[in-house]
DNA sequence: GTGAAAGCGCTAACAG
DNA sequence: CTGTTAGCGCTTTCAC
């Protein structure tokens, strides 16, 4: 491998004025011409090691997960990742794979490492420490889907999409109205779906009715969990309605009432979050929440960070679109 | 930060010792608790740039693939993550969003650069140029779901798969079997369904039955463009059953005839390849592939790789399993 | 705008 | 088993 000393060589300048020439830092055209040229014959590309013991960046975002196989966080990833290359930054991927311990271990082999530059953080609830930690290093972080004290964050009104969707189905006059979304099982270490739940009952709250307990199911954020809990929850003594906390789950219910010959929207009214690439096939009512934009955001919003030092903690929220389909209706006098 | 100095001082040892006893190498079981205590009480953490500089290792395993937001490549990508996690390797993400021009700036931008140790790469077909240049750095690498010169492979026998599906129609007394995969244009750079096809072609020949060019339809691995092709396959003259190039094709077909008003497996029979999460609640009869199983092994062969420089490459099939569920049957005679 | 030189923090011979 | 000593290849003051 050529190193900078040939190509300082064969333009006939000094090594710093090779550096600063790939670099775009102070040279003249003509010495920048020369240089690029014979870097381009030997076919030379700098060490990222040697830059960045010299330099101190790293060129690279560390994005955190808690799942890669999710819809929503595969979405995210896209828009990260799209951001990120178009700058010739690399993106290392730190897949929890649902497991909140291995955090620690990432923390300790890598973040702490300084191998990257800054942390997205996707539904992740960072420890106090480690984000103090990351602070400390001159790492910035943004939180997507979560807030995390002092830390950057993209959003979408969680609460506020709750209320929505819950208040959907109680306009179309549904009394019975069931929630299936996280509960304190992930959603502690990871944020998922705790704000939902609230939501959910505070909506049924102000228009007067009580949430049921009985109505509301754990589930993972995926289609065979929405499946189960659907099934359990129409089994007996059923709701008229669903909201789920997101679109796979929605579509899990889906399925069950299929499978439990129920039709909807008659017997069976279902709301979904997300608009999932699937919601239009099953023609499912949800809440739009751009997913893969949240992404490119949050890479912009650390590429920004990284750009000019200490920016102050930003907050976005991203909009949300009400898309009705036919998987809701008023709920079937006959029942 | 604590650099090794500091350990070293703290320890009452010298540098290279700090260095020996964190990794691993010759030290005295004393030497090393009394090290390990001391990097502790200071928070020490190596610098990865300084230790890649040194040694030439990056801990880092980078991962190509054509689209991330498929089901297969998710899975896989899983199960990479999962064995290099393990062994405190980091994964660099090279996401080309379905653009094989993003190839040449990836290879320029990031793996010349030496910043991962090697590279696993998914449905791609690597140039010769950068095979060689992988291997002049001494780079090793492995390529799933295609073969690449010289280059060690994890695969499904995707000819046997795909004559396999297509003679369990045959099997079941079909003659007008269509099949949707993917042609030349993602196919050549990316090592898609070419294959796939083949295998279509020739069980039908060795049937005796012409393989009809109006019964190939294109698409992309999704359900939603899997749904057009079953639109527009079915639409006119249809045929009694179709061999889907993935599940999540399989399923926009059957997405699609259900759209149409027709009734599988009655009037018509569709069989895929993966066995994807939803094909149980579709009840599609496919060919399961393991695809994290994929990803477990690949990561395990770079590895190996990595222990002990240049093995010869190697290449491991991966089992497949026939699934027969309620999407075939045979033909309707009525119809 | 350009060159000389001092590290960046660590690993890997090489002695002992 | 441990210390000494060269670098690894680049960026970045600091002069000019």
């Amino acid at each position: 491998m050529a190193d900078i000393a040939d190509v300082a060589e064969r333009a006939g300048v000094s090594i710093a004025t090779v550096s600063r020439a790939l670099n775009g830092k102070s040279a003249s055209p003509e010495t920048r011409k020369k240089v690029r040229a014979a870097a381009k014959e030997l076919g030379y590309v700098v060490s990222s090691s040697a830059s960045s013991l010299a330099s101190g960046r790293m060129n690279n975002v560390g994005f955190m997960v808690p799942f890669v196989d999710r819809w929503f966080f595969t979405s995210v990833l896209k828009g990260v990742e799209a951001v990120l290359l178009d700058r010739g930054y690399d993106l290392t991927l730190y897949d929890l794979q649902g497991v909140d311990e291995q955090r620690g271990k990432v923390f300790a082999n890598s973040l702490r490492r300084a191998s990257v530059d800054g942390l997205i953080a996707a539904s992740i609830e960072l420890a106090p420490d480690e984000v103090r930690t990351l602070r400390d290093l001159g790492k910035p972080v943004v939180s997507i889907g979560g807030s995390i004290d002092g830390v950057s964050t993209v959003n979408v009104d969680n609460l506020r999409v709750s209320r929505l969707a819950t208040e959907h189905l109680i306009s179309l006059g549904h009394t019975r109205i069931a929630h299936v979304g996280s509960g304190s099982a992930l959603g502690s270490a990871f944020q998922l779906g705790d704000t939902r739940s609230e939501g959910w009952q505070s909506a049924l709250r102000e228009a007067g009715i009580a949430a049921d307990p009985s109505l509301f199911r754990e589930a993972d954020f995926d289609i065979p969990s929405g499946y189960q809990a659907g099934k359990s929850l129409l089994a007996y003594n059923r709701p008229t309605a669903i909201f789920a906390a997101s679109d796979e789950i929605a579509i899990g219910c889906l399925l069950a009432a299929r499978d439990l010959g129920l039709v909807v929207p008659r017997d069976l009214s279902v709301v979904g979050i997300d608009d999932h690439q699937l919601a239009g096939f099953f023609g499912l009512t949800t809440i739009a929440q751009f997913p893969e934009e949240q992404g490119r955001h949050a890479g912009q919003m650390i590429l920004a960070m990284l750009d000019q030092d200490d920016v102050d903690p930003q907050h976005h929220t991203t909009e949300t679109t009400f898309i009705v389909r036919s998987s809701t209706a008023r709920p079937d006098p006959a029942s």
